[in-house]
DNA sequence: GACCATCGGGATAGCGCTATCCTAAATCGA
DNA sequence: TCGATTTAGGATAGCGCTATCCCGATGGTC
């Protein structure tokens, strides 16, 4: 007869403790044989496993993160989520981390280095076991507050040859100038960059187009289209309307992204512009649909994935305190040549 | 003097002690002010909320969710990351919640019941604040999980009759059957349904499909086109491409996705099979560059945002102990009758 | 064979916060 | 005026887990 107990707070849920009794082992050691720590008994540990299964317990982490003063979360922050860019690397972070227990947060930023910095403060506030950020581009605040948590971060989409600082992307600047390579080998000479939302990697890739054309000579500042509007296939055949109709001697565009691309090449289609007769079309990121358009779209195609990917096993590495050899992984990118150039 | 204090694990976070002292107050009074639960003096609270700007205290929400046994997080389970559909829903969810301090967070199910299953099975180990999930299709097992659970927990894209059941959607049956009314009234007679990936609401969405046809009087069997494969533009492409070889009588196309109606109307034109002249095309969802596409894409206008943000503030009611007294929000849809029908 | 390092098990004591109970003062009705 | 409520502050005791210290048992060394 055990009276009510009033005072316990019991949840009902099912505790170490009690698999720890179960398996006849204290829950110090029961503790241990589930985290594979310190040595235990390989019977002890299967009996602990055993009342694990046969108890269904599920460890609660809250009280692991308490204790340990470490969670199990891992924020991603991206500038939007709009952009299937973004998605498609959180979805990789999220593809390697969860099966591992990690859990993988979502943190928008909307390209606002103040936004990111209030993220941080609380994010890094629920302890997180690492961080994704995108690029290098924060506030000075940002990056103290990440040093000075002592978190493991890795910087995904940009690379850098800065010391201490861990990486997987490629070079935007390299991959602006490999697009505008391609485009003065196919011949043209009059190549405007309709650009939308410029955010550091625009502008890197930006400033691999201007190095690019400088180098041959034909760069000419007043094909360079810049818009701060975020980047919408409606937005790129406004830009193609406006450059065909302002600058006529263009012979091709280098969108800085897909999107764009694709509303410019829609748009041409509408005017009756023969792309790429008239006007080459070329964009970037090698978004769904670029392969489908007609005429299929030249682009870049980024590893939007592989960073997703290589940046979370590089976090996995820092948050088990195994840093990784290189701690900057290029993965380069594709210049996919279809029939728009 | 105070010695190092060896056995102390102290991580040197500023906590709520720290903050109580500051404003000579106990531990309790300060959690109380700061929670705005129960009556506690203005004079202290506005002492305590000083203390806490000074030392720029940050709750710890692992502690928290120990103690109160709830945390701030709201899985959001969703089948896919690579359907733009899913990714604007759980966008607005994260935009109503963050700012109250709630994190959604990401559960992929892809498509998969079982793996719903195991998704909640971690998920509610984690004392999620509430739930939200897509649709009402799950396992049994599922459904006694979330309920014994006792989470709240809505459900986002389809609505239902029955009670107690919390919802923020719309009527999947009834858009298939209001595009099919659609292009019956536009003189149609040989419409096709092409749809792939074959989830309950693409199924739905068939169903009434099939019905407006039957009503009329024109429904045929063999014009169902469906694939269980994910829905992409190429895939878009694909259908079309056997629709026009196999069934030449076909005069209208419903997609049962824009992305597919998208890939269905590029390769419509590099068949040359003149839209709408030849064959109408009609989508679902209204997604980017449908307006844009050539002809622009008669589709229905699916309220994505809308529903994530009626779930997400149905569950904070919920999570506040204040049910709504609708427990089933119709978002209702929008037909967009555009060129290509 | 004494000695030091290693290993595996356990007791103890929190991690930082809040649920719960207590108590004393303030409020109230009759 | 007095007992019955209500109110507000605080003491206490965990939430469920792990860091840390301890200790006895091994095992290898010279």
């Amino acid at each position: 007869m055990n009276k009510p107990d009033t005072k316990r707070r019991s949840s009902g849920r099912i505790t170490l403790s009690d698999v720890a009794k179960a398996a006849g082992v204290s829950p110090i050691t029961a503790s241990r044989a589930l985290r594979g720590e310190r040595g235990v008994a390989p019977e002890l540990a299967d009996r602990v496993r055993a009342a694990v299964q046969q108890l269904g317990y599920v460890p609660d982490p809250a009280a692991r993160a308490l204790a340990s003063q470490r969670s199990v979360q891992v924020p991603v922050l991206v500038p939007l989520l709009s952009n299937a860019l973004f998605v498609d690397v959180l979805d990789a972070v999220h593809r390697v981390l969860f099966p591992l227990g990690y859990q993988a947060l979502i943190g928008v930023t909307h390209y606002d280095p103040q936004e990111e910095e209030q993220l941080l403060r609380t994010y890094l506030a629920h302890r997180p076991a690492g961080l994704l950020v995108t690029g290098f581009d924060r506030t000075e605040n940002a990056r103290q507050m990440i040093a000075a948590s002592g978190v493991p971060c890795v910087h995904l989409m940009e690379v850098t040859a800065a010391a201490g600082v861990y990486c997987a992307g490629f070079s935007q600047h390299d991959a602006g100038y490999a697009m505008a390579e391609h485009l003065l080998q196919r011949g043209y000479r009059h190549i405007a960059f309709a650009a939308a939302q410029l955010d550091p990697r625009t502008l890197q890739r930006a400033e691999g187009y201007r190095r690019c054309l400088k180098n041959a000579g034909v760069y000419d500042a007043k094909l360079e289209i810049l818009s701060p509007e975020p980047s919408s296939i409606s937005l790129g055949a406004t830009l193609l309307e406006e450059i065909v109709r302002t600058r006529p001697q263009v012979d091709a565009i280098f969108f800085c992204n897909d999107d764009l691309a694709q509303g410019g090449l829609l748009a041409a289609q509408r005017l009756g512009v023969p792309v790429p007769a008239q006007v080459a079309i070329a964009g970037f990121n090698d978004l769904a649909g670029s392969d489908q358009m007609v005429p299929p779209l030249t682009t870049v195609r980024t590893p939007r994935a592989a960073m997703g990917e290589a940046g979370a096993n590089m976090l996995l590495a820092l948050m088990r305190g195994h840093p990784p050899e290189n701690n900057c992984v290029n993965l380069g990118f594709e210049l996919t040549v279809r029939q728009s150039t």
